[in-house]
DNA sequence: ATAGTTAATATGTATGTACATAATCACTTT
DNA sequence: AAAGTGATTATGTACATACATATTAACTAT
């Protein structure tokens, strides 16, 4: 049999049976809508039982990439989503492609106590000091935006780096840390007095505020970043498709 | 008991336990991060067995609602009201997920003449009217986005259809149009009298604009939405990968 | 005090069983 | 031929049970 399941192998059975699931997914015949095996015989095949295997589809039926219906089986879903290849450019190539030069009015790089939200990202002590930067930047003649990001410490980021190169570069290059997923959280506020000092505002200005959770291949946090946006000085795009 | 289940009912116990916890994610205890009740004494409150209540907590996790760990309990995630790129949902939709009973404040449907930023997106004539939806939107209490919407005359509106409906199930169910692709565009800006108006904060109040492009499978424009919400009540989330 | 050990607890994994339900196919009746 | 009927099939729902595992909290020994 080209497919099978280690019993005795720390992975759990469910998930061993997902990655099963995911290569006949990838199968032409499937892709073409052919009906996968029934779950009772499949479960037999991989000498699970009906509950384990049942699991592991489920989790592939709510991602969306297999499609079930009563007496007619289970095949691939027809869809073609996908929303992403969303950009992924640092901040410096954003700007110019907005025809912005970016000037970097502050530049400050310190070992510092993460704080709760960090500890949580990173999934460190809290006594485990971290590399924070952080950095104001803006057009020639003003700042518009106050940066702060914190690296964790698989990075071996050791602060003498220079950070005046494109961040994404110089973590792939020197560091071999690959960013690949990036959760952002976009909302609005109004600035206190330490961000109405950096970005030269009145207490009070509106500003975006948006919180970066960057993670690398194996899906592990590498670095926190959060930015104040001085408002009217940066849109946020997106596209999504269904 | 205040939350029960139903054995007689035709709507699977899984889907009753489902809807339960949705109202439980709801209350203000959970939303502060409470742990909820353990699975196994859950189960005997509800009277379901352990393994359909977790049926129903499942389905919660991978939506994101939940998160699970060993020994610590089961708590609601903290993000906040949110919105995925991914899930195209609409707002009442995504709102009922979390738990949350959106209110309509007010609801107006005229027709109107277009502004410049919308002839340009619907490439019409700028004397041509257009059906525009205006509402404010909140939690039972507070107002807290106000949107306007205007939409194509290809959509074929009325004005007499019933606007309470999510829209998108409108669209599609009686007018066949089917909107696939949306460019977003966010920002922050202060509240201007009309805005501070109708979300009932003072002047210059910090808010998130954001612009909504929508268009249908043929990529023709079919909405186009403008929404303002109030700081703090609104954070919108986004997942790249590269 | 500190380190190491152990118990308690809530979720995680896995199986076996039973019956319900929706959709189709084959068959029968009109 | 059309309509109805029943068998078949694969998923859907539900339960009871058992043991594994991660994590904290309490305890114990150094």
């Amino acid at each position: 049999m080209r497919y099978s399941i280690d019993h005795k192998s720390p992975i759990p059975l469910h998930a061993q049976a997902e990655t099963l699931l995911r290569q006949l997914i990838a199968e032409e015949e499937y892709q073409n809508g052919k009906i996968m095996p029934n779950e009772i015989e499949l479960a037999k095949m991989l000498a699970i039982s009906r509950s384990t295997l049942r699991q592991a589809i489920n989790k592939l039926v709510f991602e969306g990439l297999l499609v079930r219906k009563k007496r007619m089986g289970t095949k691939v879903a027809q869809a073609g989503v996908s929303s992403k290849s969303n950009n992924w450019l640092s901040f410096s190539q954003e700007m110019k492609l907005r025809g912005i030069t970016i000037r970097n009015f502050e530049l400050h790089v310190t070992w510092a106590m993460p704080n709760a939200e960090v500890t949580r990202f990173f999934e460190i002590k809290p006594d485990k000091q971290v590399l924070k930067m952080e950095r104001v930047r803006g057009k020639t003649d003003e700042p518009f935006v106050y940066f702060a990001s914190y690296f964790h410490p698989r990075v071996g980021l050791t602060g003498d780096e220079d950070f005046k190169r494109p961040l994404y570069e110089l973590l792939e290059h020197e560091h071999s840390v690959i960013a690949t997923l990036s959760k952002e959280e976009i909302s609005a506020m109004a600035a206190d007095k330490f961000i109405a000092d950096k970005l030269r505002v009145p207490i009070g200005s509106p500003i975006l505020f948006r919180k970066r959770f960057v993670f690398d291949q194996g899906e592990r946090p590498i670095e926190f970043n959060i930015g104040y946006y001085k408002a009217d000085s940066f849109v946020y795009t997106v596209e999504s498709t269904r």
